[in-house]
DNA sequence: GTCTATAAAAGGATAGAC
DNA sequence: GTCTATCCTTTTATAGAC
């Protein structure tokens, strides 16, 4: 196995990609200003891609197989830890993760506003990792009903669980990050005198 | 005041523009596709508006000004309603008014994905709507203090609230109807019972 | 105000030399 | 793999007749 000191051309066209894509969407993103950033000429890019489509999915698959990646290292980050705090973590770490402007934001616009051609295909993979994300979710809250921390009805807490995960998501684009820090904790809080017994 | 019986051109031209710029955002909708649906030719949209920008900020004054018109009805609702009541249907008017595919849609566009140039006037006419429904709320949490119905920590209560809010406001797009009134009522529930004394 | 005609630029994509 | 040169299409925008 190579170790690789310096990103190779068709990595440097993903990274370029990913971060105009993620400002400027697919249709503002121009081959031109990619291959610009790159430091190669325009027909250059077809030497490693088909088309501007197989750029933006090359993008999507690393994008998701890194978040995919980033949750099984959360997941581990959980174990030994109080039902609570888990709970807290995985909410936290999540925002944090997507805090990365750039990551969040291509994140943000693939589910918002798929593009058109896409939608199928992303949606599937996005399913994904919600089914893993809901599986691990279920299994704490099992904890804490076991432990009668919290009330019995886990439908209730899991959507409003979700509702504070998408609102605490949407927030990170809104405020700097030491006004999102304290709106995470109070909305935190709130949440988990709603749910305990 | 004359009694408008049919929009004029200028009026089509910003429906017809409000619907695709929610749906294909601002690059991704053409001068030509405008016209076309319009029933005009291209050249003639410049009888109307200076450019394409011209078209879409017209567009973005209008959703504005609707949106805190409709804020108003709203208001008007709340009076003679008990102080919980208000909390929710505020709530829930809002996320009812932005369920409007396209209304929501641009509206979410907006917020999320501001065209770059575009950016700071958006973000003025964004703030003032805000102020006011912030206004709302507060108000609304005072007369909740001083019956001593909920907790103290205005600032905690305002900050979960505003998280509930931006989360039902994103989960309108990702559910059918009948899935987001069932994750509303459950999130608002604990909500609820997070605040109360 | 609407049209035809046309400009001027930018976009994605290919051919072929090196 | 990268380049120059080029193609084709689409896009925004203007000129000028009616």
């Amino acid at each position: 196995m190579e170790v690789q000191t310096s990103q190779n051309t068709a990595d440097k066209i993903k990274a370029v990609s990913l971060s105009l894509f993620a400002r400027k969407g697919f249709e503002g993103t121009s081959l031109a200003e990619i291959a610009s950033r790159v430091g190669i000429k325009k027909p250059s890019l077809y030497a490693h891609f088909k088309n501007k489509e197989d750029i933006f999915l090359a993008v999507i698959d690393k994008v998701m197989a890194d978040y995919i990646a980033y949750f099984e290292t959360v997941a581990n980050k959980l174990v030994n830890r109080q039902a609570e705090e888990k709970l807290f973590i995985l909410l936290k770490e999540n925002t944090d993760y997507l805090r990365d402007e750039e990551l969040g934001l291509i994140w943000k616009r693939m589910m918002l506003f798929p593009h058109e051609t896409l939608k199928e295909k992303l949606k599937e993979k996005f399913l994904a990792s919600e089914e893993k994300m809901t599986g691990t979710i279920l299994a704490i809250l099992k904890e804490l009903k076991e432990d009668g921390i919290i009330q019995e009805n886990t439908e209730e807490v899991l959507d409003a669980y979700y509702c504070l995960m998408d609102g605490t998501f949407e927030q990170v684009f809104y405020y700097p990050e030491i006004e999102h820090k304290r709106r995470l904790q109070h909305s935190w809080q709130v949440f988990w005198k709603g749910i305990k017994r």
